[in-house]
Order: C-alpha cells, then sequence, then structure tokens
DNA sequence: AAACCTATTGAAAGTCATTTTCGCTATTTA
DNA sequence: TAAATAGCGAAAATGACTTTCAATAGGTTT
C-alpha cells in the first residue's frame, strides 16, 4: 500500500480532501474556519506557515527546512515536527499541494485550481526549477483518470533535463 | 545543489548517460559490453537485477526493497548496497530509468526510448498503478525543455487520484 | 596461466529527511 | 471558565538509502 503520508497521515481522522478549495488569499480568517471545519484547531504556528506561502509568489514551493529557516529569520522559533504536521494538515485541507522535485525531500506550495495548475522543468545539475503552464496536461491527466474510473486529485509533470549553464559547465 | 543520485553517484567517474539505448532484451552478453565500455565490471549480481527487470512485463517497475525479495525467493543472496549500486549504474548507463511514484522511495524500470515513454496513474489509497501513454506529454515536454535551452533527459507525468475500489470501499 | 590492479561485494556503521513519543500547553467546546 | 483533547517542542526513532572498509573477483598484463 502507498504511503502518501500527506494525504493521509494527519493523525488518525479519516476525512476526504474537501474539492471546493477555499481561495484563502483574501479571508485573514479563513484558515480557522477551515480547520476547525475538519475538527483542527487553528494555531499560530500553522498561520505564520501558510502566511510564507503566501506571502511568496504564487507557484513558489517550500521545503520544510526552507520553511524553518524563514521562519527563524524573522523571529519565529518552531520544531520541524510541527511544520511537518502543519504541512500534512493543509495538503489534507485542500490548501496546499506536495511536490515531488526529485531531489530526495519533499516540496510544497499553494494549491491552486485545475485550470491553473503548472508543472515542473528540473536541471538534474544544479537543481534549478522552472515553472511552466500546458492546459493539455490537465486534460490528459483528466480523461485518463476519467476513463479508469479514478477521481482525479492532482497531477505532476515533471521534466528532467540539464539547463544552459550546466551544459556549459559540463562541456 | 540537486541530489539525484542515480544520475551522479556512481562513485567518481564523470561520464554523460548513453544517447544510444542499446537493446538488451536480445542479446545476453550485451550488458557485459556495455558495463565494460564505461569502464564498470560484469558482475553476476548486476545480471541478475537486470533480468529480474527483464522477465517482467515491460513496464513494470521495482524499487530495492523487491529487487532484494525476489532475490532471496530465487535463493540469491544479495546486499541492499549492491542493489543500490547496481541501480544507479544502470540508470547511469541508460539501462534503467528511475521513477518518482511519490511514496518515499524510488522505483526503476527498463528505460525505453522517447516514443514509448509512459506515465503513471497512481491510486493515493492503495497504491495501485496504472500506465498509460500519450504522445502529448513527450510533445510537451521537450518543446519546453528546448524553448529554454535545456537538454531533454526524460520527463514524468505522475496523476494521482482514488481507484474506483477505494472510492467504494471510502464512501 | 599466474600475477597484478582495482572495481565490486557484503556487513556494519552512518546520513538525512521525516515521523513518532511523551509530558506539557493552548484551543475548543460544553 | 472548566473539562477534554489537539497541538506543541525536544528528543528518540524510523526507514530509505549511502558510505566505509577489508576481502574478493573481473579484466588486463606479462
Amino acid at each position: 500500500m502507498a504511503n502518501l503520508t500527506a494525504f493521509f497521515n494527519c493523525d488518525d481522522r479519516t476525512m476526504e480532501q474537501d474539492p471546493a478549495l477555499p481561495s484563502l488569499n483574501q479571508e485573514p480568517e479563513l484558515l480557522k474556519t477551515v480547520l476547525n471545519k475538519e475538527g483542527f484547531r487553528f494555531t499560530s504556528q500553522r498561520q505564520k506557515i501558510l502566511d510564507l506561502f503566501q506571502s511568496a509568489a504564487l507557484g513558489h514551493h517550500l521545503n520544510a527546512e526552507e520553511i524553518h529557516q524563514q521562519l527563524l529569520d524573522q523571529g519565529e522559533k518552531i520544531s520541524f515536527s510541527t511544520i511537518y504536521r502543519a504541512l500534512h494538515v493543509m495538503v489534507r485541507l485542500g490548501l496546499l499541494q506536495e511536490l515531488e522535485l526529485a531531489e530526495g525531500r519533499k516540496y510544497y506550495e499553494l494549491n491552486t485550481p485545475f485550470m491553473d495548475q503548472h508543472h515542473h522543468l528540473v536541471c538534474v545539475h544544479c537543481g534549478d526549477v522552472k515553472e511552466f503552464e500546458d492546459a493539455k496536461m490537465t486534460q490528459v491527466g483528466s480523461s485518463e483518470s476519467a476513463s479508469r474510473g479514478f477521481s482525479l486529485l492532482n497531477c505532476q509533470f515533471t521534466v528532467y533535463g540539464i539547463c544552459p549553464s550546466c551544459q556549459s559547465l559540463l562541456s
């Protein structure tokens, strides 16, 4: 069986990801509402983590280490366990999306409706990540999952290559 | 910087992935040839691991644990370090492809030319993985990498959802 | 075919991102 | 506002890989 922790490991509550994604950017109180609706509690740590994503450029991805560091930089002490737990809860609630950028660690970014979903072009040498959008991806993802009776949660297209500057370094 | 071990961590030899993929399925001696050409040695362990992939259905993916278990089942003792090292070498040589199926571990499968590349539909609940093909993926991957000057290594489209049987379990 | 060089192996120790445990604190709910 | 318990931080644990190192074996040379 799969071990997709961010989807299923928020303690033991059984709950499905909410298909109607709230637009948190506007409502300062919305995080509390969304959490409480599902029996989670609002905490300042969770708000601060979400704030990081909201103040970054849309589509910017962060990992646990970077979140920890950015909070330290702004004078907030927080433990890694809290960060990981908050990330899982927010993925579960559909606020964040978990990304596999093939670097041995997980990245997260604000979840966006399917139509705006973007994908990633990764340089395997320097780790640089470029984002791009292409409606064909979402089409293929939804038609493929529909044809097999899957209910679609999300889809990721990741292209691995070597960026121009690394190409010149390597040659 | 990225930590894509299978691309870059085969000891310290600097070598690029061979763009011309040999079709190993026919030639029993080819593994030795391919290894020796790049200064690697042919060993029975490497052959046995490759055999597992070749005897499985094309596109079947295995992780280190499964390889270890299957070899044990057929009476072969092998260490995990040997398995991981062999996998890295074979990815480096273009014989295998590394997959990120978002389950906290890496999967491998026989590498196929781009035109036959297939993608994955994963049930996040039971972990079941279906394969599918769609030429649009490769098109988008190569045009996107070309437009940014990246040299394309490979691309993976992974769709996450809930399979029909898990849907009925969960409802 | 024996000698030689060094890549590869297995066992065990080490890494590192993430998870869990547990006593204490803070948010909800009654 | 008190009782119930979700969430917190610190530290220990986990698990997938990696590395180390002495012994072995593939490939090459003589």
